[in-house]
DNA sequence: CAATAACACTTTCGATTTGCAAGTGAAAAT
DNA sequence: ATTTTCACTTGCAAATCGAAAGTGTTATTG
């Protein structure tokens, strides 16, 4: 096993983990859009190609930050989730999307206007909460 | 100029920017360390390549997340500086912080241990200002 | 029960990106 | 005047990405 990481920042070793084109995207569409299966992200809207998507929930099931599993009457399909730790991104996640939408407007006019990026604004701590437990609740 | 964006999403298009390897450790490295010149980063612990490094700066300037500019009595180095939009990112930069510092010891267990970490855990709002209030500090 | 469809990948291969090393040109220091 | 420093650029091999097609296994449908 080579050492994936490149000194002993802890910023630097999370970006060594998290920080490429997808493995946030990808947690972002369990957290957020409540995808699970293999299918449910390979027809998402940024449109990740299944070689790459395979290998990326390969590495996060390695690194703790999602399971794999099935579903009891469904022995074809499997569904992924995120662990504690993937959990923990979401503070991560809301402070990029609160980022983006205030700062990648003038170069990619299209960003929607999430209804809920003003209490997002007002409220951080509450809604990071809110969206934990509202993940908890579709993946039990 | 093609189109960097994969879709209408806030995160992702955030993502379309600075989701890749360097450029938050770029982002970082002014943030915390206090660097600003090419020669700085260049010397960094992560050993960006100069390649690498260059074309991350200018990509950075275009989207006016960093300027480059001169010193008055200095003629040779460029030094960069952290836009409004930039600084915009420590909120993302702390919680990676956080993240990292708390999930990823057991694969990495050399991160070192932040004498701030606990400040920034406890009082995480604060420390954000006290951070963007340094930054702007020593960039005047 | 056979045929078809759905799902979760894997493989292939050309294009792009990365990372290392060496080189360049201009400004500053000696 | 020469050397050093700084900020890059270039060249090239290796790794990664991305689009498309293929594979194998598990439902579903007639």
């Amino acid at each position: 096993m080579n050492n994936k990481f490149r000194c002993n920042c802890p910023i630097t070793s999370a970006l060594d983990i998290v920080g490429d084109r997808w493995t946030l995207v990808i947690i972002k569409q369990m957290l957020i859009e409540g995808k699970k299966t293999f299918k449910d992200f390979s027809e998402s809207e940024e449109a990740i190609a299944t070689n790459i998507l395979s290998s990326r929930l390969k590495m996060l099931e390695e690194f703790n930050i999602i399971t794999k599993g099935k579903l009891p009457n469904n022995n074809k399909t499997n569904i992924y989730i995120l662990t504690q730790k993937g959990l923990a991104l979401t503070p991560v996640i809301v402070e990029l999307c609160i980022w983006g939408d205030a700062n990648m407007r003038d170069f990619q006019p299209g960003i929607i206007d999430g209804e809920h990026m003003d209490a997002l604004k007002n409220n951080k701590e509450e809604c990071i909460i809110k969206l934990q437990k509202k993940y908890r609740e579709i993946t039990d």
